[in-house]
RNA sequence: GGUCCCGUGGUGUAGCCUGGCCAAACACGCGGCCCUGUCAAGGCCGAGAGCGCCGGUUCGAAUCCGGUCGGGACCGCCA
């Protein structure tokens, strides 16, 4: 018996009328008259009406998720019976023979698109989610989009070259997962956070242009849009410029949704620099399918009597906010809740106006940051007062919730922009200097005399391109002059000695005769998140592992066995349980 | 590392705030019977949970308290 090549369920159609075919596939659900039956049959393409009607064939006991082969003939439905909601809805199968193929047990939440299933079922019965039309729709819609970029690439001469999964391991980053050496007590592999290093060593070596669809892997906690094994476009050019990433990109973002979803997006993408962003949207990665636009009013602010707001001010801090159309028609709980989440982020608190500060603040005040905002009579001005970096988070993601609970977003909007140009250097919350983008980040090339001076000033030669609010990827051109190299670490405050030993294979390849490079990584997670709209990663991965990091259908991670170790040269120290 | 939400038949929810009327309700699913055109098929009948787990408070706990486990969201983190 051999189904391979018989034709799928979901693809039959009018054309298909008076053919004899054999369907193998999963009885979705089954419509029993007693002398005539209805089952419908779901393969990977879709789902078909099969009609049963001898007596023997209906009483046979078919029931869902079983596996079954039918011989039949294509005909066009009765008049007046054909199901519009369906893609085969023109035709159904008669079936004259029935074959149980393999049967099943009742599955443990019903295979239909509307999931109401927990999460942890849905990942422990992986194959069964998948089953799902929806689920199966977003693998296939994955699948095609990066054969478009395949397509995209090889057209452009970028050339495919896989790098070691078995990397050695780095401070910088992310957290590394690591791998023990068998043949080295005590030594470890790591698995790539990302091919950087070894993207540009293909510069170096000549490739010119090189590309790579890259697993990545991040030790760190999940979120909502984040998994812990990564999949990215990892692109890498030579000779080239920021422009020359963007033009390829662009045009690599339009020919997949081209290609995929028939859509023509306009290029080039607008840009907006990463200054404009935080203070307009609070994020570096801005969704413009809807206005919240943020404003900055502490001018207006300076001697104001509201002493929330003065503090706030005098402590160095900023007082940013932003208008809710028609925000009059929110309660008081509603508002509450808005400040528990403004709290939940590390925010002081939450003002609105009107509101209970109104006394405080005066005419003139008032009037200012109503024209900052653009507030009508009918909107609320939220107000959040902190130091800058907390007030920007909070106000992000104030706005982020104003749009969804007010159903602000423009649903069907594709709006692609540019954060560029961003800056070589931030502080981290211990007030130390760190990169922004990474240590290997170029600078620009006027500002290359502030670097010691004002190194916060120095802009980098850095982009992100962001989707709907999405950060779908990001890059930057390289340093490929091994002394400002050196000189970027150090002012990163590694000493020469880390220098060479942690990137010391790169700075040896960059006396070889280096082409100046730059490059860019695409997030597939994350842009397949987009291009389905869902807030949820887990639809766009086949198998997803928790928050915490389980695989909760295979049991990963588990215990090995304590020959494994030896062979390993590692001991196991259980964590310290709390004294009770 | 931190904050918050959730955990009740196979599934999704109601009940929990304001303990007793809850040997727990509803829908879907599941099982049986009937039915020749349905497509969320329909009709009738039926089975199925002691409320994640442990402990406490109380005459009495699904409901209150503490702990724990699991899932999720967020802050930190994610070059």
């Amino acid at each position: 018996m051999s189904g391979f090549n018989s034709p799928h369920c979901g693809s039959l159609r009018a054309a298909d009328e008076g053919r004899e075919v054999e369907l193998y596939g999963w009885v979705a659900r089954r419509r029993d008259h007693g002398g005539v039956a209805f089952i419908d049959l779901r393969d990977r393409w879709g789902t078909v009406q099969v009609v049963v009607r001898s007596v023997s064939l209906v009483q046979t006991e078919v029931r869902n998720e079983y596996v079954i082969h039918i011989k039949g003939k294509v005909a066009r439905r009765p008049a007046g019976s054909e199901n519009p909601k369906m893609a085969t809805g023109e035709v159904e199968v008669v079936a004259d023979d029935l074959e149980i193929i393999s049967e099943a047990k009742t599955p443990p939440f019903e295979i239909e698109d509307e999931v109401k299933a927990d999460e942890a079922l849905r990942l422990k019965y992986r194959y069964l989610d998948i089953r799902r039309p929806k689920m199966t729709h977003n693998l296939e819609l994955r699948h095609r989009v990066v054969q478009a970029i395949h397509r995209y690439m090889d057209a452009h001469e970028f050339m495919e070259v896989e790098t070691p999964m078995l990397l050695k391991g780095t401070p910088e980053g992310s957290r590394d997962f690591i791998v023990p050496s068998r043949l080295h007590p005590g030594e470890f592999f790591a698995l790539p956070q990302s091919p950087q290093q070894l993207k540009q060593l293909l510069m170096v070596a000549g490739i010119g242009r090189y590309y790579q669809i890259a697993r990545c892997l991040r030790d760190e906690d999940l979120r909502a849009d984040r998994v812990v094994e990564i999949t990215q476009l990892d692109v890498e050019m030579s000779f080239c410029t920021e422009e020359d990433v963007f033009t390829l990109i662009e045009g690599l973002w339009a020919n997949v949704w081209k290609d995929v979803l028939g859509i023509e997006i306009p290029t080039p993408f607008p840009r907006i620099d990463m200054q404009e962003s935080l203070l307009k949207y609070g994020t570096d990665k801005p969704d413009l399918r809807y206005g919240l636009e943020i404003a900055d009013v502490g001018d207006a602010l300076r001697e104001t009597g509201a002493t929330v707001l003065r503090g706030a001010l005098d402590a160095g801090g900023v007082v940013r906010c932003f208008a809710v159309p028609g925000g009059k028609d929110m309660s008081r709980r509603e508002l509450d809740e808005l400040g528990v989440l403004a709290r939940g982020a590390g925010a002081k608190g939450l003002a609105w106006i009107p509101g209970p500060l109104d006394r405080h603040i005066s005419d003139g005040e008032m009037s200012a940051i109503k024209s900052a905002v653009h507030a009508g009579p009918d909107d609320v001005v939220l107000v959040v007062a902190d130091r800058r970096r907390k007030a920007e988070t909070v106000m992000g993601l104030l706005r982020r919730e104003i749009a969804r609970r007010r159903q602000l977003v423009r649903h069907g909007e594709w709006n692609f922009l540019w954060v560029y140009p961003m800056y070589l250097f931030e502080e981290d919350d211990l007030g130390n200097l760190t990169y922004g983008h990474h240590p290997f980040t170029s600078p620009w090339p006027e500002d290359m005399p502030l670097l010691e001076t004002r190194p916060y000033d120095v802009r980098a030669r850095a982009y992100d391109c962001v989707l709907n609010g999405v950060e779908i990827s990001g890059g930057s051109i390289r340093i490929h002059q091994r002394d400002l190299q050196e000189k970027v670490f150090g002012i990163l405050g590694m000493d020469a000695e880390r220098i060479r030993s942690q990137f010391g294979h790169l700075l040896d390849a960059f006396e070889y005769g280096v082409p100046p490079h730059g490059g860019i990584a695409a997030g597939i997670d994350r842009l397949m998140m987009a291009i389905i709209e869902t807030e949820n990663i887990r639809d766009v991965v086949a198998f997803p592992k928790t928050q915490s990091h389980q695989d909760l259908m295979l049991g990963a991670p588990g215990v090995v066995d304590p020959k494994q170790l030896e062979e390993l040269h590692i001991r196991v120290v259980p964590p310290k349980k709390p004294a009770s």
